[in-house]
RNA sequence: GCCGGGGUAGCCGAGUGGUCAAAGGCGUGAGGUUUAAGCCCUUAUCUCAAUGAGUUCGCAGGUUCGAAUCCUGCCCCCGGCACCA
């Protein structure tokens, strides 16, 4: 009995990986290497079921690789810098460092507890001094190169935060991390210039295994799109406005320009004219307004006229140049021209103030010129009412073309790729981050602070509870003097983005103890790219687009030559538990109104699937689980429950079943062992069987279906097992054969079981752990007959057994005995026959007439031949599978096979007899063949 | 609005032209085992007059000897972006 057996001593088994240091990855001569990694955590203090089902992903894959040969490298550390710990300790006291610390230390007891494979050595922490000097470090190269850079521009601000965000940590107006609304505030900040690599990373997008909707959301942020940049004069003064436009080809349809409220030439426009008033009010407004009020206000079309006009640059016309709110300062040059007949916006906008729609597309070819417009017409159309010669009639690309090379022959524009994202603001105003290594003196300006003085580390003598950045509460920290010329100087306060941290952390582990250079080329280069990337979609914009463009700025620099980082990405998906959900309102409620009415409507609440959160109290604590069933058993129903990158549910009674799988499994070794049965020739079946089992085992986990390979070794294998058995198999050799490699096959999701098996039961050594595990080669023919000859057994019970019910309803009483009666020789021939045909490429309607002269189809069972061939025998020969087909064109003997297993049939029927004739023999009195087919034989009951 | 991903039996979920009335799991029914329950094993689980036939993979058409799978149109759900010029 199961219960009786001991619990897997799991901690035990975590002990001796350790002791033997069989995870510490190392690189071992001419070894494949194999990079898999997890994205590593925020060390809160409890490790939450998002994280097991990330690592049991990632530990499958890492082990498996291991036992193939790999040189695995799998690491693990903390992201530990970040607002919470500050905010614990503004909030609490205490310390952010010391409160992180405990965390990473209960979070590290919890997370080994699952006995994951990592190499603990390579441990990494963002907090450390000796990482963080890094950032430093790259900090002032990229200022060297260009790439970082202190700007005062309009950025997002988060009051409740305390601090600036980038543009990526702002979403639909509202704040990444406290949903507080966001705005814009004119500062000096630190910028890194990733648009300058935003062509790089949109290409290689295409040369990575990211998936398809990962790839779409980061080149929407990216936001390529091809255009033109044009000059417009303006009316009496020096000055150019440049506008960006995607539609060139409107250009002759722009009856004004519009800038942005807060364009750089506006006041130089406006300053002490009458329309300065209103201009100002347009721009405070628009100015003060956040982000998210800002876009919900756009739709009011509001205008300001500037008093003064601009130059076409094509037809030299003056054209009126307004400010219109809907233009946004930060996109493309902050103005554009206004095409009313062709844009949208522009037509609404010159509805409202009355300015002229000059139609200069036709949708149609051919059509008039001077049809009226009641909306803008949009799409791509041909070109009509152009002023100047050799453009109307060009339609789309051609169109576009044409009026750019105009412009470019005229100086006055040129093709451009615009794209939307903006550098990288990675000024933060809070403590817990990597401070920016600069020292701003009066003389010098912003002066990097030289390497030898790196790492410039965080003070302990700061004060939490105060308004604005605790840093500047450090006069040991601010007071500095500057590197250059020694005067008294101020240090920046800023401290970094903290996903710069997490921007190169993948490269850091190759040498994470490497305290004379971030990594070693050699060693980095060797280990990279990641094969294989695990974590959450919530990352797939900003530490995904951040990481891409550090690898290939670091690149720039020298220190590693990949191109990208992460080769194949898999985005696991949520654990969701089940909450109480209202339908009429559509809203999931929190597990303590289970069973209560709906506090929005007082109806009935049904339950729904949600993701696993503190506000709908549907949590499950992974300790709580581990406790009760074992770190496996969670490790299998995790990868059991769901496809690593679908949603899966949690369910306490899907933890039951597979935890009593495990017992059963756990009981599997010493009833294998304990099999006295001598030599049947099942025992070839069940090797047979195994190894066809060892192959689709390992197809799965090469394509990360985890899924699948867990089902194999933890299920189907259990099955056959069990149907080796039902034949009369129990011979112990077999079992000591399949033992060993079937305790690989269960060890990459449940190792501490594969353990037990493999040092207590399998007649092996070591650890199963550290083993290899070989692929046999593929099954030959005679093996494969075998499978097949099993197989048919099987479906032949199956269908009896589905006859069965007809047939004695129709006999009246319990059957006693059956017949089996196997299809005619003829039918076989056609059979083969046609799969031939087919094989060699023959059309399935062209058969007929092959048959027709086939000397089967002969004599006077003609017409009743060609008549089977096309309404059984046509079907019939796709459904069958390639293994059938090879059965059918065998010359497996189907009655003897049953002849073989008539008793075995007859037994599992409950029958006394089980006969077996073939049909229209003289043997057959049954007068069934008509319905028999090859594998299929007609079954009569009596 | 645009871009991605989806819609499969009571539920979850596999399935990219024939192996599909559709894997597997959960749930449910029956039998075996057991002192009993559980575990475990076997078996059933779209409909009907049942060795057959019919109808099913969001809806409606189409291509094909053959469609859950390919094509066209439509509906709905999820995610992202969004007056981005």
């Amino acid at each position: 009995m199961s219960s009786e057996l001991e619990p897997v001593d799991e901690v035990g088994w975590q002990k001796r990986w350790t002791d033997e240091r069989v995870f510490e990855a190392d690189l071992r001569g001419d070894r494949p290497k194999f990079y898999c990694l997890e994205m590593y955590p925020y060390p809160s203090g409890k490790m939450h079921m998002g994280h097991v089902r990330n690592y049991s992903i990632g530990d499958a894959v890492a082990r498996y690789k291991r036992m193939r040969g790999f040189d695995v490298l799998y690491p693990m550390g903390y992201d530990s810098f970040g607002m919470p710990a500050e905010n614990a300790a503004i909030s609490e006291g205490g310390h952010p460092h010391d409160s992180t610390e405990r965390n990473m230390a209960s979070i590290t007891a919890q997370i080994k507890r699952m006995g994951f494979s990592y190499d603990w050595r390579r441990t990494l922490k963002s907090h450390d001094p000796r990482y963080y000097k890094w950032n430093q470090w790259f900090f002032t190269k990229f200022m060297e190169n260009g790439l970082a850079r202190r700007e005062h521009a309009p950025v997002n601000w988060c009051e409740a935060c305390n601090t600036v965000l980038a543009n990526e940590q702002v979403k639909a107006g509202r704040c990444w991390r406290c949903n507080g609304p966001v705005e814009q505030k004119e500062m000096n900040q630190w910028f890194l210039d990733l648009p300058s690599y935003a062509q790089q990373l949109h290409d290689g997008l295409d040369t990575i295994a990211f998936p398809e909707h990962v790839k779409s959301l980061q080149k929407d942020w990216l936001g390529r799109s091809e255009g033109a940049n044009i000059r417009f004069g303006i009316v009496g003064r020096e000055e150019k406005i440049e506008v960006f436009t995607t539609r060139p080809d409107t250009l002759f349809g722009a009856t004004f320009v519009t800038l942005a409220p807060e364009h750089p030439l506006a006041r130089l426009l406006v300053e002490g004219t009458p329309q300065e008033a209103e201009w100002r009010a347009l721009h405070d407004e628009v100015a003060s307004m956040s982000e998210f009020d800002r876009i919900k206000n756009m739709n009011k079309k509001q205008g300001v006229f500037s008093g003064h006009h601009a130059v076409h640059p094509l037809t030299g016309n003056a054209v009126p140049i307004w400010f219109g709110n809907f233009v946004i300062a930060s996109y493309g040059t902050g103005a554009v021209m206004a095409v009313p007949a062709h844009d949208e916006r522009d037509f609404d906008f010159a509805t409202a103030y009355d300015i002229p729609i000059r139609r200069v597309l036709v949708m149609k070819e051919g059509g008039d010129a001077d049809a009226p417009m009641n909306q803008a017409e949009t799409d791509l159309g041909y070109m009509v009412n152009s002023p100047l010669d050799g453009f109307d009639g060009l339609y789309g690309q051609a169109a576009k073309d044409a009026v750019c090379a105009a412009l470019e022959a005229a100086n006055h524009g040129e093709r451009t790729v615009n794209w939307k994202v903006r550098p990288w603001l990675i000024s933060r105003q809070r403590y817990w981050g990597t401070p920016i290594p600069v020292i701003h003196c009066k003389e010098c300006g912003a002066v990097p602070v030289p390497e030898s003085d790196l790492p410039v580390e965080l003070p302990r003598d700061v004060v939490f509870a105060v308004e604005g950045n605790p840093l500047e509460t450090s006069p040991t920290f601010v007071n500095a003097s500057c590197p250059s010329c020694g005067a008294e100087a101020r240090r920046e306060t800023d401290t970094m983005d903290t996903f710069m941290d997490s921007s190169w952390y993948f490269l850091r582990y190759t040498d994470a103890l490497n305290d004379d250079e971030p990594f070693a080329k050699a060693i980095a280069d060797r280990w990279m790219m990641v094969d294989f990337y695990c974590g959450g979609i919530e990352h797939a914009q900003m530490h995904l687009i951040y990481a891409r463009f550090m690898t290939k700025a670091l690149r720039d620099l020298g220190l590693v030559d990949v191109d990208e980082p992460f080769n194949e990405l898999l985005c696991q998906g949520m654990v969701n538990k089940s909450a109480p959900f209202c339908a009429d309102c559509g809203v999931t409620l929190s597990v303590d109104h289970e069973g209560a009415p709906c506090p929005h409507c007082h109806g009935e609440l049904t339950s729904r699937s949600a993701k696993m959160s503190k506000s709908h109290g549907n949590t499950v604590s992974p300790e709580a689980m581990i406790e009760r069933f074992g770190a496996d058993t969670v490790r299998l129903f995790i990868l059991f429950a769901a496809n690593p990158t679908a949603g899966m549910d949690w369910s306490d009674a899907a933890l039951e079943a597979n935890h009593r799988v495990m017992l059963q499994l756990r009981s599997m070794p010493e009833q294998l062992m304990a099999w006295t049965a001598s030599d049947t020739p099942m025992d070839a079946w069940m090797e047979a069987r195994f190894t066809q089992r060892i192959h689709e085992f390992t197809e799965a986990m090469e394509r990360y279906d985890l899924r699948r390979a867990v089902e194999i070794s933890h299920y189907e294998v259990i099955k056959d097992i069990n149907w080796y058995v039902r034949r009369g198999g129990g011979n112990r050799a077999v079992a000591e054969r399949l033992l060993p490699i079937w305790s690989q096959l269960i060890s990459v999701s449940t190792p501490h079981l594969a353990e037990v098996w493999w040092n207590d039961h399998a007649a092996t050594t070591g650890l199963v752990a550290a083993s290899s595990l070989e692929v046999p080669t593929p099954l030959d023919d005679d093996q494969q007959v075998l499978l097949a000859g099993e197989q048919y057994i099987r479906d032949v019970l199956e269908q009896a057994r589905k006859v069965r019910v007809v047939a004695e309803r129709h006999l009246g009483q319990s059957a006693t005995s059956a017949t089996l009666v196997v299809a005619p020789d003829w039918k076989r021939t056609l059979a083969q026959s046609a799969l031939a045909f087919l094989a060699d490429g023959g059309h399935p309607k062209q058969f007929m007439s092959v048959l027709q002269e086939l000397p089967l189809a002969q004599g006077e069972r003609k017409g009743e031949i060609l008549g089977f061939w096309g309404k059984k025998m046509l079907p019939q020969v796709f459904k069958w599978d390639d293994a059938s087909k090879s059965v059918v064109i065998s010359s497996m003997d189907e009655a003897l096979v049953l002849s073989h297993a008539s008793d075995f049939v007859a037994a599992e029927l409950g029958l006394a007899t089980v006969n077996i004739v073939v049909g229209e023999s003289d043997a057959d009195t049954t007068g069934r063949a008509g319905s028999t087919m090859p594998l299929s034989p007609a079954i009569v009951y009596a």
